[in-house]
DNA sequence: TTGTATGCGTTATCAC
DNA sequence: GTGATAACGCATACAA
C-alpha cells in the first residue's frame, strides 16, 4: 500500500514563523517577499526560522491580499500537434525566468470548451492570457474586452484583435504554395489537409485563390478531413486524391508535414517519380522534413518566436518600458519562408 | 497602438451579484457552486444576475476559504519531447473532464528547478503532484513528504517512491533489446544516446548487463552526449560511432527513435545495408518509425497511460472509491513491448 | 431553504 | 525599520 504520506497536516501561516522568530506576521511577509527595509539580523532570524519550520507561503492568500497573480493563461486547441509544442516553449522560456506560471488549458478547437476555459482562467486573476486565433464566442470576447487583463492572440492574423495579435498570415502563406507549384510547371495542383481548423482553411483560401485567378482550380483535387493529421492519414488521403481524381493529378500541397509524410511513402509504394512526375510541399518544417526521400518542401514558420514574443508583449504591456504607453501595435507579423527542397522540381 | 481594453475595471464580487439579484451573497455562492439546496426561481433569479453583470468568481479567496484548488502540479523536464507531449495528453484527458487544471513546470532536468517548481507549487495548495522520476533533491523530497499531497512520480521505476510510481523499468527495457540484437545474430552491437537523463542512463545499464554476460561488451561502441536528441544527432553520433570504432561494428540501440532515424538515413548516405549488414533499434515507438526506411524496430511504450493512470491514481486518493483505503499499490508498472520490424534481420 | 457570523493567510495602509 | 489593523472575496458552520 502506498499511505507514507501525512494526513491533515496542518498548515504553516506566517503567524508560526513569526512566532518563532519573535517578530511580527508582516515582517516575516516582507522577509519572504524580499522587501528592502528590514534589518539584516532580523531577516537572517526570520529566514532560519522559515527554513526550519519548512514554511511555504500561501498564493491563494497571497493573490486575494494584493491581486498580483504572476500567472498567464494559455489557450491551445491542442497538445498532439508539434505546432504548440514549440510555441510553448517560446511561452515557458520567457514567463519562467521572470517567475511567472503558465496555466495551460487545451481546448480541442472547441469554442465553448474555449470560453469555458476563459471564465475559469479569468477567475485566477491572471497578469496576461495567450489565445490562439480569432474565433472566440462572443461571449469569450466580452469576458476578455472586459477583464482588463492583456490579451495576446497567437498563431494566424486575426480580423478585429482582441487586444494584441502575434502572428502570420496563413491566407498569404497558401498563396505563395500555390504560386510555388505553379512556377515548377505543375499544372493539376491538389490540396489534402486533415483537421481543418479555421488556419488551415485560410491556407487552402489562400491556395485556391491563386489557383483560380491562374484558371487552374480543381476542386476535385482538394481532399480534406475533420480527422486528426498522421503520417498514416497523408497516405490515406492520397489514395484519395487519386481516386477521385483518376491520377489526373501532379502535385499537391499538403496542410502538414505529417501529411506530407505519408504522402511521400505513399508514392515510393504507387512507384511515383517525386519531383518529376509528381511535386509534394508541406507546411510547419518539422525536423525530419529535411531527412525524408526526396527531402520535403514545406513552410516554415516562428513557432517559437509566436510564444516568446507573445509572452514579451505582455510583460510589456504588464510593466511598460517605454515612455509611450502604446508602443506596443496591435499586430506583429512573425512572418513565414518557403523551404524549397527536393520534393518540388 | 492596442489599447481598446480598459482599465483598473473594479471587480466584480458575491455581493454585487447578490444585491442585484435581492438575496445574500452565501446563496449565490451556492448557485455558483452548484449546491442543491436552491429554490428554482431564486437560482434562475440569480443566474440572470450573474450573465448580466458578467460576474466571474474569484478563484483565489475561494481556495483559500475552503482550501479546495483543484489545481493538479505536473513536473516535467522538457517540452521539446514528444514523450512528454503525449503522457501530458493523458494527464490533461483525466483531469479536465473532471474539471481539475493542470500547473504545468518545466524543470529543464535539473532537480534544482524540479525544487523550486515544487516549493513553488505546494503554495497553491495542490491536490495532486505528478512529477518525473525519482532523483528528487533531499529538500523537494522532504518538503513533498510533508505535504499531504498525493505524490505521484511518473517515467521510471523509482527506488523509494515518495508515495506513488507508475511507469515501468527501463533498465529491463534496454535488457530487452540488448536480448533481441544477439538473437538476431549481431555480434559488436554499439548504443547511441543524447541527452543522457537518468531513465536513458538505465536503459543503458540493462542493455549493458546483458551485453556483459554475453561477453559482448565493448565501451567503445557506446556513444553518448549530453546534448539534446535530433534526427541529425543521431547522423552525427553514428558518423563518431563508425570513426571511433573503426566500422567495427554491427548494430546499434538509439535511446530514441529520432536518434534511429537519424541512423538509417546516415546509412543510407555511406551505402550500409539496413538490417543485413547493419542493425538498428531504436525507442518510444513515434510513428515515424513504421515509415522509416527499412522500418524501424523499436520499444513502444505507454506514455498515455502514464499520464492518465497517474491522474486516475490522484483521483482515487483524493476521492477513495473502495472500501479499503490502501486499494493502491505503491507502483504501477505500465510495460513495454518490443516491436520489431525491418531494420533488424 | 435561506441567511448570519466568522475565518482562511496574506498584504496595504498607516501609525509608531 | 517595525508593527497593529483592516481589508481581499469566498465558504464553513450553524442558526433561523
Amino acid at each position: 500500500m502506498a499511505n507514507n504520506k501525512p494526513q491533515g497536516a496542518q498548515r504553516l501561516t506566517l503567524k508560526d514563523v513569526a512566532a518563532k522568530a519573535g517578530v511580527s506576521p508582516i515582517t516575516v511577509s516582507r522577509v519572504v517577499n524580499g522587501s528592502a527595509g528590514v534589518r539584516a539580523n532580523i531577516r537572517e532570524k526570520v529566514e532560519i526560522a522559515i527554513a526550519e519550520l519548512g514554511y511555504i507561503p500561501n498564493r491563494s492568500a497571497s493573490v486575494l491580499a494584493s491581486s498580483k497573480s504572476k500567472l498567464i493563461g494559455v489557450l491551445i486547441p491542442s497538445l498532439s500537434n508539434v505546432v504548440f509544442n514549440d510555441v510553448l516553449r517560446g511561452i515557458y522560456d520567457i514567463a519562467t525566468p521572470a517567475n511567472y506560471q503558465v496555466l495551460l488549458f487545451n481546448t480541442h478547437y472547441s469554442p465553448e470548451e474555449e470560453e469555458r476555459a476563459v471564465r475559469t482562467l479569468l477567475g485566477q486573476s491572471p497578469e496576461g492570457l495567450i489565445i490562439t486565433g480569432g474565433e472566440q464566442t462572443p461571449a469569450a470576447r466580452a469576458m476578455l474586452q472586459a477583464s482588463a487583463v492583456p490579451v495576446v492572440q497567437i498563431m494566424g492574423e486575426v480580423d478585429k484583435p482582441i487586444d494584441i495579435n502575434v502572428g502570420f498570415s496563413h491566407f498569404e502563406a497558401g498563396a505563395a504554395v500555390a504560386q510555388l507549384l505553379l512556377n515548377r510547371s505543375y499544372l493539376k495542383i491538389g490540396f489534402i489537409g486533415a483537421r481543418m481548423d479555421p488556419r488551415t482553411c485560410q491556407r487552402l483560401d489562400g491556395f485556391e485563390g491563386i489557383l483560380s485567378a491562374a484558371n487552374r482550380l480543381d476542386k476535385k483535387r482538394i481532399i480534406t478531413t475533420q480527422k486528426p493529421s498522421s503520417v498514416a492519414m497523408g497516405a490515406s488521403l492520397f489514395r484519395e486524391l487519386m481516386t477521385t481524381t483518376q491520377g489526373n493529378c501532379d502535385a499537391v500541397f499538403c496542410c502538414n508535414d505529417d501529411l506530407a509524410l505519408g504522402v511521400l511513402h505513399q508514392c515510393k509504394k504507387m512507384h511515383i517519380d517525386v519531383p518529376k512526375q509528381f511535386g509534394v510541399c508541406g507546411f510547419n518544417d518539422i525536423e525530419m522534413a529535411a531527412y525524408a526521400e526526396p527531402a520535403l518542401s514545406t513552410v516554415r514558420v516562428n513557432r517559437y518566436n509566436m510564444g516568446s514574443k507573445a509572452m514579451e508583449l505582455i510583460f510589456e504591456k504588464i510593466n511598460p518600458q517605454t515612455d509611450e504607453a502604446s508602443s506596443i501595435s496591435a499586430y506583429i507579423n512573425t512572418g513565414f519562408e518557403l523551404v524549397i527542397r527536393q520534393s518540388t522540381r
